[in-house]
DNA sequence: ATTAATTTTCACTAAGTTTTGAAAGTTCAA
DNA sequence: TTGAACTTTCAAAACTTAGTGAAAATTAAT
């Protein structure tokens, strides 16, 4: 396979794989353009490369900004800005996982939280099957909150040699 | 709070966190609506319940049968069909992770095997830069995916005692 | 066989999301 | 300052996905 092949393969695969993440197709496939680009581009190389409008480009660059995934890189002596992607899959795996957790994890637990306290007589079946079922899915993301901590905080050879142990 | 609002609330926070999961908005609810649910349902009062057409009640609930995470539930000298949706928050999550790994992770397995046969002179720095992007990520896959297949296999014990240690 | 209950399908509509491109805004060198 | 280079914004258009409801198909009792 020849490199502008693979590369067009690469970068519509991990798009389709973001969009069924949620995370829109573009600002996955800019993601991997950079990944796999040796140096950082420009908004207008990443347009034709592509194949976007600016105002996409601008829009999904800037959100992943946001994301922690790419940085804005300032060529000195240049007027236009370059961006660069974080190449360590394991450090883009885990700025993902943070601020996921962020923004859908951590709102949950607090809903969770409330409808705890649901008031209604214990012995109605309805009430008792609702407040176990709360109680359950608690319990349950309690510890996923407690793992992916634990993942966002550790470094890269720990996680590899537990888990490598761990899951044979 | 009354029963009828949190039965409500966990409804509508479970859709949105299926939605954000790339799980159509409806068919979390009805799963929702199935977890808190003393005993089975059938089509039409899961309609009434969610304010939905009997179209999409029979698409979602299809899906849901399809993922493993509801059951059909046949009442002696029923004519109807009823509904039931595993109540073990953990046996949940496990069938979602087999289910997403079969659709996601699995076709970007074998993608990314392709992509390490890219020709091309390996001094060439884009060659270079690509081959190591895609090694990386193919590394980061397979741990990935030997992880989820623990997960997918091992029985609630050992995770909840294994996890806990590990991760405090 | 006929019929009534129930489930499934599907063309259409509604809702939501992404993309575009032109205009407005910013920055900086001259 | 001016204006060229570049970035950002935003309303409208294109596209995508979800939901409806009536009609067709299936099922089971009589």
């Amino acid at each position: 396979m020849k490199l502008a092949e693979a590369k067009a393969q690469f970068i519509q695969s991990w798009g389709s794989l973001g969009a069924q993440w949620g995370i829109n197709r573009t600002m996955a496939q800019i993601h991997a353009l950079l990944m796999i680009m040796p140096d950082p581009l420009s908004a207008d190389e990443i347009m034709t490369e592509l194949n976007i409008s600016r105002g996409n480009t601008n829009m999904n660059v800037r959100e992943l900004i946001n994301w922690g995934l790419v940085d804005r890189v300032l060529v000195p002596g240049e007027r236009k800005e370059y961006f660069t992607a974080e190449k360590d899959v394991y450090k883009v795996a885990k700025e993902i996982a943070r601020e996921r957790k962020r923004r859908e994890l951590d709102p949950v637990l607090k809903t969770l939280e409330q409808l705890q306290e649901v008031e209604g007589d214990p012995k109605d079946k309805h009430v008792k099957s609702f407040k176990e079922s709360i109680t359950e899915i608690n319990r349950f993301a309690h510890q996923a909150d407690k793992t992916l901590n634990a993942f966002v905080k550790a470094d890269e050879n720990w996680f590899y040699s537990t888990l490598m142990k761990l899951f044979k």
